[in-house]
DNA sequence: TTCTCAGACCAGGGCGTTCG
DNA sequence: CGAACGCCCTGGTCTGAGAA
């Protein structure tokens, strides 16, 4: 060392000390003076605003000297007492404490780790201990293989020093490393608290606890998938018959606590409150029903309790279905359900009103502030139909006779297309004169329309029927468009009005019904103070409207536009158009005196036992329909194999083959099938000399008309047809 | 004598009310 | 919010009266 050069100022404070004499003393670097151990022994905070450079030789003060052997002795003097505290806290409490235990058991004391000792170091604790960590609470913590064990040493500390250390020692080394600031608390519990201490310590760790939830749901992955293993299948997959005889909610939660406990305590600890009083040896349906829709889920067969409860809906009542559910926790009882539903149907005509209302904003800004012309929506109307109800009493007195109810039922229908465009206030046409005959019979191109409708229809039989042409399936057309194609795509909207308790059949009856359907009709008030009421269709069937006319008559002398209902008119809705058209049919060819004339409607409801289809189809109109139906795609059926060629219905067709140049794209299968249903319908539906005459007949209407038209003047006056003559005639 | 119809009876279920 | 209770309705079966 003598080479080494000589620093000129105090190791401690800096002053300049002298360079020979008995003021300056000689502090080493190895720690073998006592000196240089009582700096050694100096907090780190001291220690690094030192900035010793041994690579000088070091020397201190006499004043500096003095203050450390001052500290050495005051030092020895705070560990003495100390130890002494702690001897006395020994001997009072014994071993007998939730918290960490130092001097617990004498075996782990003396023993030494055999390949690696982790040592806890911590600032905060400077009670020197002698046995390894072990929290009292728990004997697995301490397992020989992996001791930990913690040594304390006695330090004087500056703030800096704070904190958590961990020491690990290994037979040929040791490493420390302080803990981060999110472990300190983890690393205080480890120290001196219990397994939940520790445990909490744990889980305050974000990192931790998200790799802790991961290690969880892989622990009740594993316990799912044990239930629904081949192996050891849970009673949910017993679904024979005694199976589900004996499945109870209690087994279920018998077998949940055995062999899926951790899934099991999640779904109680979720379903009980901390505060509630249940026990463990609670059955709760809701843990049951909630663990066997996880684990159907999950796998398929597990479906005992889904058996069980469909079984029950199945064969029980309203009343009875509803108690179950309910008791399983899936649904509510039925006395709140009803009580529900009276409120959810409290506000049924809320949305008629509010449509109401902004068709009411929109007269007004129209006609009343002149402004706001396209803002309208497309309307509604109103859909009405008597109810009928015979009631038979159990006790019949005098006054408590069997009842015959008829009610009004009433549905709002929102309008898909919009009229908005037509005008209110008079008819398309002047008079029924103006319009051409030509334009109500069906054009040429309506005819030709026509045709290609039949063709489209044909072709679809012909996809479902004929096992040879189904490849063409996604292909055809399944609805044929027209000029409203788009709207009618969109749903209808529908909303029940509900049930007026009134009878139509009285005129007193019809005219509350009206009244009441009225207060729906949107108005608005000019400046003149009047009430005006914008149109409002309501659409019944013959009868209803009929009555309904009558009243409207009967009131039109009203004194307001309140009183004569204005703003309702009626439109007739032939709801038994389909049933009268079927009724035209079966007259025309249907006739019971025609069962040996095969190929005949009856003959063929006898051939194939429809005992059902009958003559009157009032009585029998889905019958008829089926029978009727079933006959027309059984002619196309045999048209369509006398076209292709075909023996049976399953064999290979001998004509009209898919050509093999062309690949089978959707348009190249979609004129494919078109061919083979023009071919058809020409054939065996349309008469193609009546359909021509009615097409000509069509056309020289159309002619004879437009000649009319050049002969006459503006106001339907003949021209006089002589050269040079300009006379008319009436 | 046979057929038809109304009423009694019963079990089961729907529904509203009350109470905790 | 649900359980319990009571009232009433429904559907099926049986029975008796009256008509054919």
């Amino acid at each position: 060392m003598s080479h080494l050069k000589e620093t000129e100022n105090c190791i401690l404070c800096g002053s300049k000390v002298p360079s020979v004499g008995h003021s300056r003393f000689y502090v080493r670097h190895d720690g073998s003076t006592k000196l240089s151990q009582v700096i050694s022994e100096l907090s780190t905070n001291l220690h690094r605003r030192l900035q010793i450079d041994w690579s000088l030789r070091q020397f201190c003060c006499r004043d500096c000297k003095i203050l450390l052997e001052k500290r050495q002795k005051v030092s020895a003097k705070v560990a003495q007492i100390e130890a002494d505290i702690l001897n006395r806290i020994n001997v009072s409490k014994g071993t007998c404490s939730k918290k960490l235990s130092y001097d617990c058991d004498p075996a782990i004391n003396t023993s030494t780790p055999k390949r690696t000792d982790v040592i806890l170091q911590t600032t905060s604790h400077p009670v020197p201990p002698v046995s390894p960590i072990q929290p009292i609470s728990s004997k697995r913590l301490c397992d020989r293989s992996c001791q930990t064990q913690t040594t304390f040493q006695s330090h004087e500390h500056g703030h800096e020093d704070l904190g958590c250390k961990i020491i690990v020692s290994w037979p040929s080394q040791q490493r420390q490393r302080k803990l981060n600031k999110c472990l300190e608390p983890l690393g205080k519990a480890m120290l001196c608290g219990t397994w939940c201490d520790i445990a909490r310590g744990v889980f305050k760790v974000n990192e931790i606890r998200h790799e802790l939830l991961t290690l969880f749901t892989k622990a009740v992955s594993v316990e799912c998938s044990s239930m629904t293993s081949l192996n050891n299948p849970t009673i949910l997959k017993d679904v024979t018959t005694e199976g589900i005889r004996s499945l109870t909610i209690t087994k279920i939660i018998k077998e949940l606590k055995e062999r899926t406990p951790i899934l099991y305590s999640t779904l109680v600890s979720s379903a009980v409150s901390t505060r509630s009083k249940r026990g463990d040896a609670d059955i709760i349906p809701g843990v049951a029903v909630a663990a066997s829709i996880l684990l159907k889920e999950r796998c398929r067969r597990a479906t005992g309790l889904q058996l069980m409860i469909t079984t029950i809906i199945k064969y029980s009542g309203f009343n009875s279905m509803c108690a179950f559910l309910s008791a399983l926790r899936i649904g509510v009882s039925a006395s709140y359900f009803n009580k529900k539903c009276d409120e959810f149907g409290s506000s049924y005509n809320e949305r008629l009103l509010a449509d109401k209302s902004k068709e009411e904003q929109a007269l007004r800004r129209h006609y009343y502030e002149d402004i706001g012309n396209g803002d309208f929506g497309p309307g509604w109307k109103i859909v009405f139909d008597n109810f009928d109800m015979y009631q038979r009493v159990h006790d019949m007195t005098e006054d408590n006779q069997n009842k015959d109810i008829h009610w009004v039922n009433h549905v709002k229908v929102s309008n898909r297309v919009s009229g908005n465009e037509l005008p209110d206030d008079k008819p398309i046409k002047n008079c029924l004169s103006d319009l051409d005959n030509s334009k109500v019979a069906p054009s040429a191109i309506e005819h030709i329309c026509q045709r290609a409708n039949y063709v489209n229809l044909v072709s679809r039989v012909l996809v479902e029927e004929i096992p040879c042409l189904q490849f063409c399936k996604d292909s055809i057309l399944y609805h044929i468009p027209h000029k409203h194609s788009l709207e009618a795509a969109t749903k209808s909207e529908k909303k029940c009005l509900g049930i007026i308790q009134e009878n139509e059949n009285t005129t007193e009856g019809m005219l509350e019904t009206l009244k009441s359907m009225h207060s729906y009709v949107p108005r608005w008030t000019s400046k003149e103070n009047i009430t005006h009421f914008t149109d409002i269709g309501h659409v019944g069937d013959q009868l209803t409207v009929e009555r309904s006319v009558n009243c409207l008559m009967a009131v039109s002398n009203g004194f307001t536009a309140t009183e004569r209902l204005e703003g309702i008119y009626f439109e007739i809705a032939d709801w038994h158009a389909d049933l009268k058209f079927l009724d035209l049919i079966y007259k025309r060819f249907y006739s019971t005196s025609s069962a040996n004339d095969i190929c005949t409607l009856f003959a063929e409801r006898n051939l194939i036992n429809r005992r059902n289809v009958k003559t009157d189809t009032h009585h029998s109109y889905a019958a008829n329909k089926q029978m009727l139906l079933l006959a027309i795609r059984s002619r196309i059926v045999v048209a369509a194999m006398k076209v292709l060629g075909l023996e049976t219905l399953d064999g290979n067709m001998t004509t009209f083959h898919f050509p093999k140049n062309k690949p089978k794209n959707n348009s190249n299968k979609q004129r494919y099938i078109k061919q083979i249903a023009a071919v058809i319908v020409d054939e065996f539906v349309i008469d193609k000399e009546t359909n021509n005459s009615i097409i000509n007949y069509v056309l020289d209407e159309r002619d004879k008309e437009q000649l009319l038209k050049n002969c006459t003047t503006v106001d339907g006056r003949f021209c006089c047809r002589h050269p040079g003559c300009s006379k008319t005639f009436k």
